[in-house]
DNA sequence: CATAATATGGTACAAGATAACGTTGCTGCG
DNA sequence: CGCAGCAACGTTATCTTGTACCATATTATG
């Protein structure tokens, strides 16, 4: 085992589940054992988390489809997010969330904050239909210093 | 063989076979043959471009890492991009490129379209400054219905 | 209960990427 | 000349990431 140090409280934890069962309900699918185990797994991680890291997590009985079944049935209901800079993949921390999705990811310590960028998105929805493109789905991902880091810096 | 047609017309392709030559130069780093091969690859395909496509486009001999070697040389001088969300290569459309990208990607036809958002990247960039986090470099990458598919339509 | 739909298990492999090391060929210098 | 130093390229082997496909189990439903 490595440092013990959890991105939620035990309290913020729970809610997300909670969040997670709701979400899970009203678009009429099962949180299963498995839903739950992959989902818990990643509100636990500091940083984005491998699909074969969360396979070995599992107990190293589980296979590739495993993980990677698990991971699309929660994206496809908004509760994890894919990086795909990072090939990784992060809980969602607001439960009902977009589809379009803004990371800023530390280079320093790893860890992946999501993040509102106001009008941004807008802005650029706005520009790409100027140009005839209509945006169905937007992948923002920024690397750089986390505030955390740059304190410790 | 497929369908011919290309990205650019031949006046356009030696204009940024031109600029990558200056480039290089100003760089102090040769574009050697090979290298002139894979961004000439690069103009002359409609869309992302993938690795081992490329590879196999220079003859089934070259093996990997001189597809990998050689992209990573042309994405330092910013003459090709990466478009993380498919795994996939394209040449940089305008000569000195900003390491920021936008891209457009179209579902239907797969080409993806450099863009300029105007002030989003700002805007993105103060915004997350407010939340304490420096931003070094942002990928956008956005998936959707192009102009010329639309028409189609 | 029967049956369909959903969920999980498992094999095998495809696709994407890199590490490590060897080879070549050039450039500069004693 | 002879060789050190370096950049580019070749080669092998391996690692990581992801999927197609088939089998089995579980759950919802007529």
């Amino acid at each position: 085992m490595h440092l013990m140090a959890h991105a939620h409280t035990a309290r913020e934890k729970t809610r997300l589940m909670r969040e997670a069962e709701r979400v899970c309900a009203s678009a009429g699918e099962q949180f299963t054992p498995l839903r739950r185990q992959v989902f818990d797994l990643l509100i636990a991680e500091h940083a984005p988390a491998k699909a074969y890291d969360l396979l070995a997590k599992l107990g190293g009985e589980a296979k590739p489809p495993t993980i990677y079944r698990t991971l699309e049935f929660l994206m496809k209901l908004g509760l994890v997010h894919r990086i795909e800079s990072l090939n990784a993949f992060v809980a969602c921390e607001v439960g009902a969330c977009d589809r379009s999705t803004i990371f800023l990811i530390c280079d320093t310590c790893g860890r992946a904050e999501e993040f509102d960028a106001g009008h941004a998105l807008v802005d650029l929805g706005e520009a790409a239909a100027r140009d005839g493109f209509q945006i169905k789905r937007t992948m923002i991902e920024a690397t750089g210093l986390c505030a955390a880091c740059k304190k410790a810096a």
